[in-house]
DNA sequence: TCCAATAAGTCTTGATTTAAGACTATATCG
DNA sequence: CGATATAGTCTTAAATCAAGACTTATTGGA
């Protein structure tokens, strides 16, 4: 049987697919939470994860490609370039916090979550909610109903009588 | 340089490092998809995903072990079982929904995205908004400041002098 | 001038993980 | 009995990753 490649992911006519094909290896995620804690330097990047250089080195070049990191110079003479997300990767913030509460809550540690967040408008430490874009309530899995969009027809199975 | 091996991210002080010792590697997040879809079984998953068995195997045992998933026996004689969500795995629901509203924004298709989510409470279809718990506005990652509680201390480097 | 340090990588080798597909186990159906 | 169905396990070869040495360009100090 063909197996799905890594590279064919891409491809496929499914949102989630399209995603993981650009952040759904075992590091990316990873360097993204850095990110939006403000790392910006490869040699940071690499203390703070442990990654192997090699596997960084891709990963951000592949993350710049993809617009979700820009490399930025911050001095001359030798040219280096720090990593900061751009809007695309900021984008990505609401799902990697909600990965993040998931992680408080069903891997809570000992003296509680090590990160807080804290929202700017209203001053309060909070948890994230999946909202609905129309009427603002709070989202679980039981409240949706999913609609198959006709898709493109692909391979067509004949069947012999 | 000892680098991090993905079995020690589970040991992590950090909720995401947790959360992706779990659920981070390149096959998870699609079979989770495909169970919110209602896939349930091994041949189906299989069919679904076209992830080789021996993989299947592994992940669906995790996410069982994790309780993530649970078995559910749908006939004796012989007894087969499926594969449901449990209220831990529903609640990755959020999470899932972002990374696929993300993907419909930045890698769209066509005709637009191959899924709508429809919110059964407003009736209306939808995207996710990630909204403060405490104020139910929305947020994005400019509108949070992060506070890094003390954590326990892990090692020590001694240095000589 | 020469040597060490800094930053951001690349390259090589051996270990780990994954893909492909054959094989196994159990029970029903014709 | 033999074929089919479901849910796996096992083996081998290919792809990916970890570890750490090496490279390049420039600055600063002895």
């Amino acid at each position: 049987m063909d197996r799905m490649r890594w590279n064919d992911l891409a491809k496929e006519d499914c949102s989630l697919s399209r995603t993981l094909a650009v952040i759904g290896d075992r590091w990316t995620l990873l360097i993204l939470r850095d990110a939006f804690l403000r790392v910006r330097r490869f040699e940071d990047f690499e203390a703070s994860l442990k990654i192997a250089r090699r596997v960084l080195s891709e990963r951000l070049a592949l993350l710049v490609e993809e617009e979700i990191l820009k490399k930025v110079p911050y001095q001359e003479r030798p040219v280096r370039f720090e990593y900061r997300l751009t809007e695309k990767g900021l984008d990505l913030y609401p799902a990697i916090l909600s990965l993040v509460h998931w992680g408080d809550r069903h891997y809570p540690t000992k003296n509680g979550p090590p990160i807080v967040h804290n929202h700017l408008n209203c001053g309060h430490d909070f948890r994230s909610v999946l909202a609905c874009s129309q009427c603002g309530e709070a989202v679980g899995a039981r409240d949706v109903a999913v609609r198959r969009r006709a898709a493109t027809p692909r391979k067509r199975r004949i069947r012999a009588s």
